[in-house]
DNA sequence: TTAGATCTGTGAAGTTGGTCACGTTTGGGG
DNA sequence: CCCCAAACGTGACCAACTTCACAGATCTAA
């Protein structure tokens, strides 16, 4: 058995660093100090369903993905209802929040799949943003683009209804992980469960299901636990009300073509 | 005429010192990198209804409130509705996240009342960001903060219906800017149109002003222009619907200790 | 001061989508 | 392999809001 070593051993400071290398947030980080920093925080697995951040705790860490697929969610007051306002892949970070302004966990995070995380301590984060300003910057970014992306959330439940909520849910899974079948059109593996999938878009799971269904019978997608395949998302716009239907180019296109009323998308 | 001079003469450096002396962003900022800031900044007054930034714009400042009321909004994609993310006061910032992610501007920000800003280049900025780390720090805070604001009002869009969130709303502007009245209502000099306030928290104009209405009717408010003044809110929360009547406690408070309400206003 | 524009007040009508209720399917642990 | 809990599917009902429509009030610029 022991002649049989086929996989190079791996220190789990070795699987720690992989992954740090592969995050967005430490591309500009030395690697020195990348290093360190993988020395000194914590691999962690957790199987599906397990509770990764609880409510109201302290922000002692900030996590890597690795592997897996996460959610964040905000729970209604009375604790019944959530809202899912983060899914997360491998490369994103969260819980960085608590650990810059010292609140509490705002919302719990959940494993959707089997998923590998690194926990970096936070004060070990923080020691790393003091001495490289330029890395501080880079999670600046991140945390802008969380804005971003929470605002817009806010537009679209404003100003959207239901079945273009799903869409353009639907188009941003596909941007962030579809993958293209032979025939065209593309499986999105959200791995969420329909609760969870409606709740992402601030809908209830029989109004998501119903939706679902009601595409599938007009030919326009094929579903399955934890999967969503679109034939073609062009003609799955069409079946959106008029009056909602989220627009084909998200734009900021230059060129102001034609002459009167620009502005009109975006 | 030149004998009189009453008011001593005042550079706007030094206004621009003052402005920045009040803001909390940079309570830890060196006096010398502040002033370094103060002298490349610009003094900059709007009158109500200005168009502080436009939509799509990129990030050429960030902008620090001296006097006035600020709007940040979203607009739907057709232009029509909008929906207001940020009502700021004097010594609140905004505009820094097109400087940080170097995204566009991602809605228009107006002058609510006369205003008097601080426009505090970009290049400025991360070149002091870059230099001390430390007010880097107290940067991110303040994206967290208003990242919790963000994703609070999804959570508020959600699960809390109309009466619930004007309700909050004016808990939250009257501790921000409530003035005890001496018969122990409290004023609330909101400055914005029913339409604005609406927006703010998701409504339609006319659904807010029938709540209003009835709040009224019931003798638990005073509205005009501009403001209301509310007798007591936890008379008012009795008015709303039970099944999303927001809690009394926004708890994480260990000690259950005085009576019952605490917190109620501020 | 007047006129036009903007803001406020309020009713009627119509819908989305939430809640409830129930049956069916499925997959994973024993 | 079987069973049970969890996930999915679908209908009926209905309430909260939106939209539309219009009238009165108030502001502001000429």
């Amino acid at each position: 058995m022991p002649s049989r070593v086929l996989q190079t051993p791996v220190t789990p400071t070795e699987r720690i660093m992989e992954i740090l290398l592969r995050c967005p947030l430490f591309q500009t980080t030395p690697s020195l100090d990348l290093e360190r920093l993988a020395a000194r925080s914590r691999y962690q697995q957790y199987r599906r369903g397990a509770e990764i951040v609880a409510f109201g705790q302290d922000g002692s860490f900030m996590a890597v993905i690795g592997r897996g697929r996460v959610k964040a969610l905000l729970s209604a007051p009375d604790g019944g209802l959530e809202l899912i306002v983060g899914l997360l892949w491998p490369g994103d970070t969260f819980g960085e929040m608590s650990v810059f302004d010292h609140q509490p966990r705002p919302g719990a995070v959940f494993a959707v799949t089997e998923t590998d995380l690194v926990l970096v301590p936070r004060l070990e984060l923080l020691a790393l943003l003091e001495r490289r300003p330029a890395v501080a910057l880079r999670v600046m970014e991140g945390l802008c683009a969380k804005l971003r992306t929470a605002m817009q959330f806010g537009v679209s439940i404003r100003f959207f209804d239901i079945p273009s909520r799903l869409f353009q849910r639907l188009q941003y899974l596909c941007a962030k992980d579809g993958r293209k079948q032979s025939d065209g059109s593309v499986r999105i593996q959200h791995a969420l469960s329909q609760e969870d999938l409606a709740s992402s878009i601030g809908a209830s799971r029989e109004a998501l299901n119903k939706l679902l269904s009601e595409w599938k019978k007009a030919g326009e997608i094929e579903t399955g636990r934890g999967y969503v395949v679109v034939r073609d998302f062009e003609a799955l716009r069409r079946l959106l009300p008029v009056a909602t239907r989220p627009h084909a180019l998200t734009a900021k296109t230059e060129t102001p073509p034609s002459p009167s009323s620009l502005r009109l998308v975006h």
